[in-house]
DNA sequence: TGTACATCAGTGAACGCGCGTTCACTGATGTAC
DNA sequence: TGTACATCAGTGAACGCGCGTTCACTGATGTAC
């Protein structure tokens, strides 16, 4: 059936790669509405049928893999030091982490490109916005011994999630090298904002 | 073919008024995607191919009319009188404009539900936020005589739509008697909080 | 190493479903005279 | 006021389209012996 001889792990995976490239580019060239599952298939080489084989729907393999590392912060949050204060942890435990998206960098170019098409996506990557931060909430609280994470918790799980997604931009956009420089830019930014108001 | 006698404006106005209404509540009560075009008509006691008469997509009897007001903010701001701060003047303008929407308190209610009920929903709430803004951005670039918004005009008009959405959540839920009181409590909150980190 | 069987990636065909369109029509309201 | 015609709200039926499902199958890889 094959030339190549793959074990069957090998053509799975492949078979998946292939259709999650063939879709972001898809998506990210002419719109993610203007995109069929049968267009994704047949790029990637593959029957129309195959495609749900894989992805239990459309949108799902957009968001496949997508922000996983965040999912890790929890315990590398928990890992930092008892000293350093709050924030400085979350900055380090994110330098800790965002490094594993350094090899999908024109991936998550076209990643940002697709949601940007569809008004769909961009509701979804609210959702999934909202869901991080809580996420991110629990994980403060824990550091601080609470069960239950407070408005202080939460406003700060809020605020580093945004300037998490302005170093990530930054990074994509070219002006970081690498996601450590580039939320050391962004959180020492945030600093200096601070600084001058609070004086 | 109908018991009551009402002219082709009045049934047209009432058809679209039923439609409007039953897509509303449906929506908020099962959510925009478990709710179908048909179900809209027959609550409305139209026949199915009478909704698309009416509007011309599923979305589109959601946004219907929805923040009309916003498109006279800038003939309002720029018959503020020019002595007074930028701020006061979109206060003072959204201000006139926002008891437009009293009227529709309920309604206003429903169609929250209605947005959070749909990735959506809440992705084109957020693209049509960003053109409200850019709409307030240019309207303020015109109050100071430029021909086009700098940055600091599209951090007034950012600003000033967060506060608007502020005072509208504050009104909605009931801890605000009309959207004067609304606009007039969250400018404070503002002033105050910009305030107290400025000193 | 070889044989028999199990598993699984990929596929074809047919279908359900909801949005939205097209064509052709009915019966009421509106208007010209 | 009455008649003839125009306009328009509402409708029925049929269809296109894309997402997602179901059933049944093929041919390769994997495994037990």
């Amino acid at each position: 059936m094959n030339p190549e001889r793959l074990s069957r792990a090998e053509r799975t995976e492949r078979t998946r790669e292939r259709l999650v490239d063939s879709a972001l580019r898809l998506f990210a060239e002419q719109g993610y509405d203007e995109t069929g599952t049968e267009q994704i298939a047949a790029e990637a080489g593959v029957s129309p049928r195959t495609f749900f084989r894989y992805f239990a729907t459309k949108e799902s393999v957009l968001f496949f893999g997508e922000y996983d590392f965040i999912r890790s912060f929890g315990d590398v949050l928990l890992a930092q030091p008892e000293g350093v204060p709050d924030l400085v942890a979350i900055r380090d435990a994110l330098i800790v982490l965002a490094p594993s998206i350094e090899r999908f960098r024109a991936r998550v170019a076209l990643y940002r490109s697709a949601i940007a098409s569809s008004a769909q996506l961009i509701g979804r990557t609210q959702i999934h916005g909202l869901e991080h931060t809580v996420d991110m909430a629990d994980a403060i609280a824990r550091r601080r011994g609470l069960v239950v994470p407070d408005a202080a918790c939460q406003l700060l799980a809020s605020v580093s999630y945004v300037v998490l997604r302005h170093a990530i931009d930054a990074w994509v956009e070219g002006s970081a090298a690498t996601t450590s420089s580039a939320l050391m830019a962004s959180f020492d930014l945030l600093h200096q904002e601070l600084a001058a108001v609070i004086v």
